[in-house]
DNA sequence: CGGCATCCGTGACGATACTG
DNA sequence: CAGTATCGTCACGGATGCCG
């Protein structure tokens, strides 16, 4: 248990860094935004970081109010992490960061780690308007909630209930999209991304 | 010179952070926002930062264009760190952290530092609109340059021409203000805060 | 097997002293 | 003034072990 290391500084950015500037720990908020984890898929999905810095960061986030620890019920009975409202207001931070670093990503390195769920925040980042989005890749499915207000934004898999549209596109697309290369709208119009649903929000990425 | 340590992500957040994500670094960030500076004043500005460490983030932000570093016209001759273009980009970032950590600002502790030009990011976010704004405090004057898009958006003492509004108030008033607890429109209705000026900014936060 | 705790080597960090 | 040098400490990353 760290006694916290603090800037000591009358600063609300500096009071942030306090809790979320420790190395992983917004990668672990990333993870968790799209709901409850275990502890062995939070390791599995954040690959480099040492058993015990997760389990200490892990700590950390539920002694400072971020994220709770459950029991899940009977059949599977294990231990689960889920942000709490306080960490779920940290996506905009998120947002900020990802669409800074959009400029670095450049093409995917050899060493690079890639999860499809990663794409979920820049998916929303380029959505507009309120609703569920499946989106299908060959890697594998997720959906993102765009306007959600509680709960988590993304998920992996299928939506739980019928999307308000799917989309479905290939891999190079996605990081060109993660790139901030081009628009959804755009990808869209050209044809490279197909939608299928007739929501208001499916009709309004299919329009020019 | 870092061999710069990554967390070999291919997601944007991660990148981001790879560039970001040391200590101290957005926070000698925060004082490149308000314009260049020197090694010395980067120093006092940033209490408990060690001079090794504070060196090394200035050659990271070098090496990564965050930054550069020149030399000043010779009466004064000394060196100055100022942001680049891509490092002002990160404005919004420092925005998100600041917003999140409002929160958890509480009282000021007797261990806290402070300093005058640590309010001109929450008062930037609190102005609406474009235009200069000159701030008076007992404890030293500064301006913000709300809506800048080029350039550093805030700096200490007063505005090098003529603001387009002068507010003035006190310390606890700031405080408030930084932790998020009122809105500078609600603080100039109740008489706290004084604004001067007669352009279209003044008058904006002069109306109900 | 999932969920950590322990141990250990390396590197980052913080404080102080010192130099061009 | 603007750092570099040195050093002790702590955080991090990797591996392994334990325990339900």
């Amino acid at each position: 248990m760290s006694p916290r290391r603090s800037y000591d500084q009358y600063c609300s950015a500096a009071r942030a860094l306090d809790l979320v500037g420790d190395r992983w720990t917004l990668l672990i908020v990333r993870e968790l935004l799209g709901g409850p984890r275990r502890y062995t898929d939070l390791h599995a999905d954040l690959p480099g970081v040492s058993t015990d810095v997760l389990a200490s960061r892990l700590k950390d986030m539920e002694r400072d109010g971020l994220a709770t620890r459950h029991r899940l019920p009977p059949p599977g009975a294990a231990y689960v992490y889920e942000l709490s409202d306080r960490g779920r207001e940290l996506l905009p931070v998120l947002q900020a960061l990802g669409r800074w670093g959009e400029a670095e990503l450049g093409t995917r390195r050899p060493t690079d780690a890639v999860r499809a769920h990663w794409f979920a925040l820049p998916l929303l980042r380029a959505l507009e308007g309120e609703g569920v989005v499946e989106v299908e890749l060959e890697e594998g499915v997720f959906h993102v909630r765009a306007g959600a207000d509680t709960g988590p934004v993304y998920g992996e898999g299928p939506a739980p209930a019928e999307p308000d549209a799917r989309v479905s596109l290939d891999a190079g697309l996605c990081e060109a999209l993660a790139r901030g290369e081009l628009t959804l709208r755009s990808a869209v119009a050209s044809g490279a991304v197909r939608v299928s649903g007739d929501g208001p929000l499916a009709k309004s990425l299919r329009q020019d």
